[in-house]
Parts: C-alpha cells; sequence; structure tokens
DNA sequence: ATGATTTCGGATAAAATCCTCCGAAACAAC
DNA sequence: GTTGTTTCGGAGGATTTTATCCGAAATCAT
C-alpha cells in the first residue's frame, strides 16, 4: 500500500472540512460517520493535526474542528509529511541507508524521475483544489453505497 | 514506506542471486550476511519466492537457492505481486473501495499518469538488467560500511 | 549407516500499525 | 451551578508485519 491508512483517513478529513464552510466547527463524528471510518481512531488523527498546525479544535458545544487560517492552501505534501514522515519520499526503493548520485542502488536512476513527478504532484494538490474538485460533483470522497459497488469496476 | 521491508529483502536476494553464476545454488546464510538482513525472516521469504514460482531450492550439502530458468527475465512487477499482493498498484491513493474513470477520488485523475510511469518501469525492469547494473559496478545492492556513512548524503 | 549441512514447516515472539475505551477538561446553554 | 456536549490524554486491545526458534525432512560425503 502505498499510503498508510492513517494518511488516508487524514487526507479524506482535511478534503472533507475544506468543502464546508470555513469558520465553522466540524464534528469529528460528522466527518467519522460521513467518511465511514471508526471515529475513535479518526479522533486520535484530528488530534495529531491539530498539534502539526493544520486545524484548531474547540470543546463542548458548538465545538468541532476547522481548517487553521491560511490552510486550504495547504498541499499534501505537507501533510503526508506528518502522516507518513519524511522518509516517505526520501527512502531508497530497496532499503539502502543511503542512496544518492554518488552511491546509488541499481534502481536510482530510473526511480529519480518518478519520484519528482510524484512529489511535485503533492506540492501542487491543496486541500482547496481538491474540495473543489469534490464540490464539483465530479470526484467522490467516499465510497459508493453497496448497492452500486459491483457494477462499478476497480480501475 | 513505498514499499514492505518484505518486498526490499526479496528484490535485494533476487537481485544478487542474479549476479552469480546461474544453476550453482547460493545459500541463504551467504544472501543474508551479504545483504545484512535477518538469516531467518529473509528464509521464510526465500521459501515464498520458490512457491511463486522464481527460484529452485535444494537441500542438504551443496543446497541452497538459484533463479529458475528464464527467471533473470523477471521484471520486478511480478516478484512485488508476490510480496505486495496486487492491490499495491491497483489501490485508491485515498483508500476508496472503487476508483475508476468512471467513478473516482479527486487525486485520480492526476494520480493514474504517475501510477503508469510506475507500472512500465517496474515492468521494464527485470533481474537480469539490475544484476547487470551491480555488476558493472557503477551501482550497489548493500549499504556503504559504516564508516562511511556520514558523508554520503541520504539523496 | 552415520554425520554434517541445508531447506521446510510450524510455532512463537517482538514491534508497528490500527483501533477502542474511559475519565478528565473545556465549553455552551439553561 | 448544573447539565449536556465535545475534544484531550492516556491506557490498553487487536491485527499485521517483522523476526526468531526448533524439530523434521532432504541431501551429500564419508
Amino acid at each position: 500500500m502505498i499510503l498508510s491508512r492513517t494518511s488516508q483517513y487524514a487526507l479524506q478529513a482535511l478534503i472533507f472540512i475544506a468543502t464546508r464552510p470555513p469558520g465553522e466547527p466540524v464534528l469529528n463524528r460528522e466527518i467519522a460517520s460521513y467518511l465511514d471510518v471508526p471515529p475513535a481512531y479518526l479522533a486520535k488523527i484530528m488530534q495529531s493535526l491539530c498539534k502539526g498546525g493544520l486545524l484548531y479544535s474547540f470543546r463542548g458545544r458548538l465545538g468541532g474542528f476547522c481548517l487553521r487560517e491560511g490552510a486550504e492552501k495547504t498541499d499534501l505534501m505537507k501533510i503526508l509529511l506528518l502522516t507518513e514522515g519524511t522518509g516517505f519520499t526520501q527512502d531508497c526503493v530497496l532499503g539502502l541507508k543511503v542512496c544518492s548520485d554518488a552511491t546509488a542502488c541499481p534502481m536510482h536512476a530510473k526511480w529519480v524521475p518518478i519520484k519528482k513527478k510524484l512529489v511535485s504532484l503533492l506540492n501542487d494538490q491543496t486541500l482547496e483544489k481538491l474540495a473543489r474538485a469534490v464540490q464539483s460533483g465530479k470526484y467522490r470522497l467516499t465510497d459508493l453505497p453497496s448497492s452500486l459497488l459491483a457494477s462499478a469496476g476497480r480501475n
């Protein structure tokens, strides 16, 4: 799997919040139920996104989470840095501790261009863009209802 | 991490075997010590590569593992199919069960081209090619001695 | 045959990831 | 202040991944 479940939940949740009117806190419960992910686990992830500086949180009635000012401009790379750690785009495919242009694994030369494309995509995609894409109705953030699931194909 | 440890060990081991004279079995112990990976764990992986049809194994004296006939032409995709499963290149980035051109997550359209590049690279790289690259001396299969490790940089 | 070597197969342990539970603190409404 | 709601923080459980151990089977040399 290319992204951990934690990362997938985090991305989904942040994009979802970005589709909502800014400044109005969204309940963890609401996010979890919309995305169909375990609420208690999502809560932990939300917590760490707060600590990571992407979200504000409010307790009690009218509480919930909302994006920090300017966080709509946050790109996926910044988020994944929080959830996957720095190695995610830096580590050698074959697992070598050191793999640079100077001293490389046999995949390095061919791998670098793909990695670069991946990184620039992640740097380019912001929560705002992705939220708009969802709002347009052309793309989904959640699974289809299971009644339709059979006919849709996988790729 | 983009590949599991199991996959990394498997790739390293297979490439290493491909650098050795074909038909002469290589000991698990030798592979593990050369690659500096846990021998008992590597043994399990070797076993599954045998079941996957990539290796022959021989017990007893003069035993060990060697590539099946024609396995030098095996591409990385075939190997990763064994070690990562089919989802590795098929699953949706955001984790949706169904994510196709017909009904997609907001990353889908931008993601597909990168995935295609990745898949065709994996299809193109064979054990033979990679083994040659190592034999040429331009590329390494193992970590540098730790005495040099500090100065070499990470990317 | 006997002994040495090596993989095989199953059980088990350790660590990481995924996930749950619960009491406490913060906050709003009454 | 009391009550209801929500996040916070810590503890713990479940599952998967990574890793170890050991007896058994196969193989070869003597």
